[in-house]
DNA sequence: TGTATTAGTGTACGACGTACACGATACGAG
DNA sequence: CTCGTATCGTGTACGTCGTACACTAATACA
């Protein structure tokens, strides 16, 4: 039936990325990729010697973005950014290498900033809170970046500035440095993870779809488990009588968020009952 | 700096999709969307009246996902398919209408079966750790499935298989049907966004990049918070002094999904003690 | 025995990414 | 001031991709 071949072996060995191998991170990076990263992160200063540019790199990808915004991701050709900053194809590659580089700096620059953190800075959870929300929002606004595998592109400035965001409200609570690490993973992984429905919905509102058709096309396919065997569970689910409670998407997604939340914050109370010299102790949450 | 466009409203009304709407989603689904999906459950029976097809469509799904495993996702293409089952490029059409609804059944076919419950089958929360395990495991195998928005996808049985296996361990504890969803979307949700990074390597690894490369690419983009006045408390976190703890991403990932269980876990026991007797929905959500 | 239907082929076309050569432009060294 | 040189934008061209369309050969039913 499915494929049974490859199964890469996924050794899984320690990685840890951590501390000692990001410094000496600069050694042994694939060239491509270093140029790719670069041109997120350079200063793009003028040139000196030929005509000036008309544009800037950030107006290419202003005009990409808009596109996206437009008309989808698959809109997004050098000739359609070529010709609507004015130009022919080719001078696009006077800014961006490739269109790779161009995919690069518009999933970056597609991120936006984070929130700031509210002016009375509040608890950790609130404000953690705060962040899985805008992420959610961000990424329902452009739903086109999901279609990029955009773990795996250069960290460009954007991205980095939420996971400072998010590393903040943890880093006064005590916690060991590795386990930063985790809470920031568990959070950044769901909100992402849980983002996708609304993404989903998202995508389809931009193609013309309304809420119903979409809710229309997603029940017809689930709707195929009713009746069949293999799925009893889950029919029963769908067929279940409604009880009342339903909630929004974003009421579903901060339903699942305070989950996880209870989950990271009873963590947190036993490392601080572990290690009671917590530098900066402190209010509990909830 | 970045785009200030479109921001569609997100109105985010109140979308159920449970129950009652998926009744009556037959009504207007969209008509390519429906034909994409019937390609996935109909039966394929044989025609009656030209020649006989040498392939089954399920040779040419496999053909496909064989070349996705061995040189990546842009590598299918319908002349390589087509060469692989020793056909022309127009032959695959007599197949699939066209290449998204071959990538529909790719997407399905390549998430395989869910494990099977254990046979002494064990309590619900190992149950659901081992579901979320293989599942990260299936994603790991097949990097390229994330390179396709295949939440939008139309869902296939394999997909609902996956979530029957889900649905399974939680069916019997006395939740709500609405609830029940809840828990599913919050497991699900968690393990795809935290599988996100084991992805990302086990792509690089795919095209041939060593552990330690892949590291050192990720390492270099971040190490470029270090120093930066912006990222002042990620860059930090990279400094700090390794604390002898160090998880492998298994185990990291494993780590994340035990609190994320731990929220669950103390949901589904204040509902047990605010509904003794396990048979009625009840309400009380957050 | 036709006759309608289907499997695979061959050709062709438009869209796309991008290599390359060219002329126009503008700064800096003589 | 002038000339060399680095750069910006253009024009053209090529290879790859998805797929429309017309054709042939094979098959089963009337």
């Amino acid at each position: 039936m499915q494929g049974r071949r490859s199964a890469k072996p996924d050794t899984d060995a320690a990685v840890k990325l951590t501390h000692d191998d990001v410094m000496k991170a600069s050694v042994r990076v694939d060239a491509d990729l270093r140029r790719r990263s670069q041109l997120l992160w350079e200063d793009r200063t003028r040139a000196t010697r030929g005509p000036k540019a008309t544009l800037t790199p950030d107006d290419v990808v202003q005009a990409a973005m808009e596109i996206a915004d437009d008309d989808g991701l698959s809109a997004v050709t050098m000739q359609a950014v070529s010709a609507r900053v004015g130009f022919t194809t080719m001078a696009v590659y006077r800014y961006f290498p490739s269109k790779e580089a161009l995919l690069d700096a518009i999933v970056d620059a597609a991120q936006g900033s984070p929130p700031s953190p509210k002016v009375p800075r509040g608890d950790w959870r609130s404000e953690v809170s705060r962040w899985a929300h805008a992420k959610r929002d961000m990424l329902c606004a452009r739903p086109w970046l999901a279609e990029l595998p955009f773990v795996a592109a250069p960290h460009g400035p954007n991205w980095l500035s939420w996971l400072e965001a998010l590393t903040d409200p943890f880093s006064s609570l005590g916690l060991a440095p590795s386990d930063i690490g985790q809470m920031i993973s568990v959070v950044d992984g769901y909100t992402r993870g849980a983002s996708d429905t609304s993404i989903s919905l998202a995508r389809a509102r931009a193609r013309g779809m309304s809420q119903r058709e979409w809710a229309a096309a997603v029940g017809a396919d689930l709707g195929r488990a009713i009746g069949d065997l293999r799925f009893p569970k889950f029919a029963a689910l769908l067929t279940a009588p409604s009880d009342g409670e339903s909630r929004t998407m974003k009421e579903s997604f901060d339903f699942g968020l305070q989950l996880v939340l209870d989950g990271v914050a009873s963590y947190v109370e036993a490392q601080k009952r572990t290690t009671p010299l917590a530098r900066d102790g402190s209010r509990k949450a909830r």
